[in-house]
DNA sequence: CGGGGGTTTGAGTCCGTTCAAAATACGTGG
DNA sequence: CCACGTATTTTGAACGGACTCAAACCCCCG
C-alpha cells in the first residue's frame, strides 16, 4: 500500500451520519425536525476530497447544495476577462452552493478544497422537499445569505479604505478563530489554510505584494511567518495594525 | 404658495394602492395571492420624500421593509473609522431593508433618497404574517438576496481588476437601462441620479479622480458631461472601454 | 451680491503593480 | 533516501494609477 503525504481526515468516519454530525445544531439544518433529519440523512451523499480538488466548477448547472463536514473550501469567481478572485472561505459546518440553488442558475463560483475535506451532497429535489415541508428552513438560509451579503459589502468597504497591510492583519485575526491555537507560553500560532497567492487573491492583491507586506510585518515584530504557520507573540501589536493608535 | 425647484413626482398619485402598483408583478411581492395583497395594502404606510432625505439610518433598529414606488435611493455603509461607501442603488420597484429584516439586526446601511421619492413602509409584523401565510414569498426574497450577493461579489472582482475609467464606463452602461433615453438623432443621453461624489463613492474612488477620468473620457470623445447629463454619441466607444479591443 | 457646497485643476507623493530573476519548497521518480 | 523538475515564493528595480493637499472655480440660492 502506497504511503501518502496527505494527512488523514482526523478521526472522521466515512459515510457520516446527519444525526451525529457535530454541526447539525449550528448549520442551517438546525431548523429541521427529527423526521426531516432522517430524510436528509438518507438523501445526502458523502464524498472525501484531497486538498486542491474542484468540487464545483463555475458555470456548471447547480444540482443541489453541499455540506462541508470537515476541511476548508475556497469559493473562486472568474470573470470573462480571466480575472479571478477568491471570494469566500468556507469552513467545517458551512453549507455551500445554496446561493446558486436559490438563484436557480448555473454556479456563479467554483469551489475548491484547500485542505483534505469531507463533503455531503444534497440534491435539488431533496432540498426542495425539505423546504416545502419546513418553511423555517428557508428562513435560516435567508438569514445566512443576509449575513454573507453583509460581509461582502464589508469587504468592498475595506478594500477601498485600507492598505493591504491592514487588510492582511484583519484576515489573520479572522482566521485566528478557526485556525489559531495558543501554547503554554501564551504564544498564538495560526496554521493558515491558504497559500500566499490565495491570500493575495482574497485581499485583491498580488503575491509579490503579500510577500513584501509579510516582510514588513516581520520587520516590525508583529508576526513571524514560516510556511503556512504564523506566530504572533504580541497580539496587541496585530490589533494595533487595525485600530491605528489609541489617541482619539 | 412657495415656488419649489424640486420636480414633482411625475404622475404618481398620493397614497398608492398595492393592487394598482405598476411594480406588483415585478417585485418580490409577486408571490402573494389576492387576499394577501389586500392585507399588504391595508398594512403599508406610504410616505413621500424630497431628494436627499434619510429614510433609514445605519444602526437604527429594523422596523420592517420598504417598497420604493418611485425615485432612486442610495444605500450607504459607514464603518467605525468613518469610511463611507455607497453600496447599492435602489430604483423604483425595489424592496429595501429586507436584508436587515432577515438578519434580525439593526440596519447595516443608511438609505437616502437621491431624487424625490415615494416609499411604502411595511412593518415587521405584517411581513412576518405574510411570510408565514405564503412560504413562496420567502423564496422570492431568497432569490433576490442571492442576486444581490452575486452583484456584490462582482463588484469586488471588478474593483480589483479594472481601473476607475473602466469601472465608470461600466457604471454608465448600467445606469443607461433606467436613466437613459435616445433622441430622434439616435443620440443617447443619460440623466444621472448621482452627484460626482456619489459616483466616486460607488466606484471606491475620490471625487478628484472622477473629475479627471471624466475629463479623459471627454478628451477621447467617448462622452460629454454637463452637470448630471451625459451625452453619448457613439455607444460603441463606450462599450470599447469595457471590452478592450476586439482582436481576440 | 455674497456665501457655501460641490466640482475641477494642479503638483507632488506613495502604494501597489509589473516584469524579471533568484531562491525556496514540494512532489515524484530513481 | 536523495536527486531532480516544477511550482510557489521572494527579492529587486522601475513604473504608474490613484490619492492627498491645496487652491481656484462654478453654480445654485438666499
Amino acid at each position: 500500500m502506497k504511503r501518502r503525504s496527505q494527512p488523514p481526515l482526523d478521526g472522521v468516519q466515512p459515510s457520516a451520519n446527519c444525526f451525529s454530525c457535530q454541526w447539525r445544531d449550528r448549520s442551517q439544518w438546525c431548523a429541521l425536525e427529527r423526521d426531516d433529519i432522517g430524510y436528509l440523512d438518507r438523501q445526502k451523499r458523502c464524498v472525501s476530497y484531497k486538498a486542491g480538488e474542484i468540487v464545483v466548477r463555475q458555470g456548471d448547472p447547480c444540482e443541489g447544495v453541499y455540506c462541508l463536514e470537515a476541511g476548508t473550501v475556497a469559493l473562486r469567481k472568474t470573470d470573462e476577462h480571466g480575472n479571478t478572485a477568491l471570494v469566500r472561505l468556507c469552513h467545517a459546518g458551512d453549507t455551500i452552493g445554496y446561493r446558486d440553488f436559490f438563484r436557480d442558475a448555473p454556479s456563479g463560483t467554483s469551489a475548491e478544497t484547500l485542505t483534505p475535506s469531507r463533503i455531503c451532497f444534497v440534491g435539488r429535489g431533496a432540498v426542495h422537499s425539505l423546504l416545502s415541508h419546513n418553511p423555517a428552513l428557508g428562513l435560516t438560509f435567508l438569514r445566512r445569505i443576509a449575513l454573507d451579503l453583509d460581509q461582502a459589502e464589508q469587504t468592498i468597504l475595506e478594500a477601498g479604505s485600507f492598505p493591504v497591510r491592514t487588510r492582511l492583519a484583519h484576515l489573520l485575526l479572522t482566521l485566528r478563530e478557526r485556525y489559531g491555537s495558543v501554547d503554554d507560553q501564551g504564544v498564538l500560532t495560526i496554521s493558515l489554510p491558504l497559500a500566499r497567492q490565495d491570500i493575495a487573491s482574497i485581499l485583491g492583491s498580488r503575491p509579490e505584494t503579500i510577500a513584501r507586506v509579510i516582510h514588513g510585518l516581520e520587520a516590525d515584530q508583529v508576526a513571524r511567518f514560516s510556511g503556512r504557520n504564523v506566530i504572533i507573540d504580541d497580539l496587541d501589536m496585530l490589533l494595533d495594525e487595525i485600530e491605528p493608535g489609541r489617541g482619539f
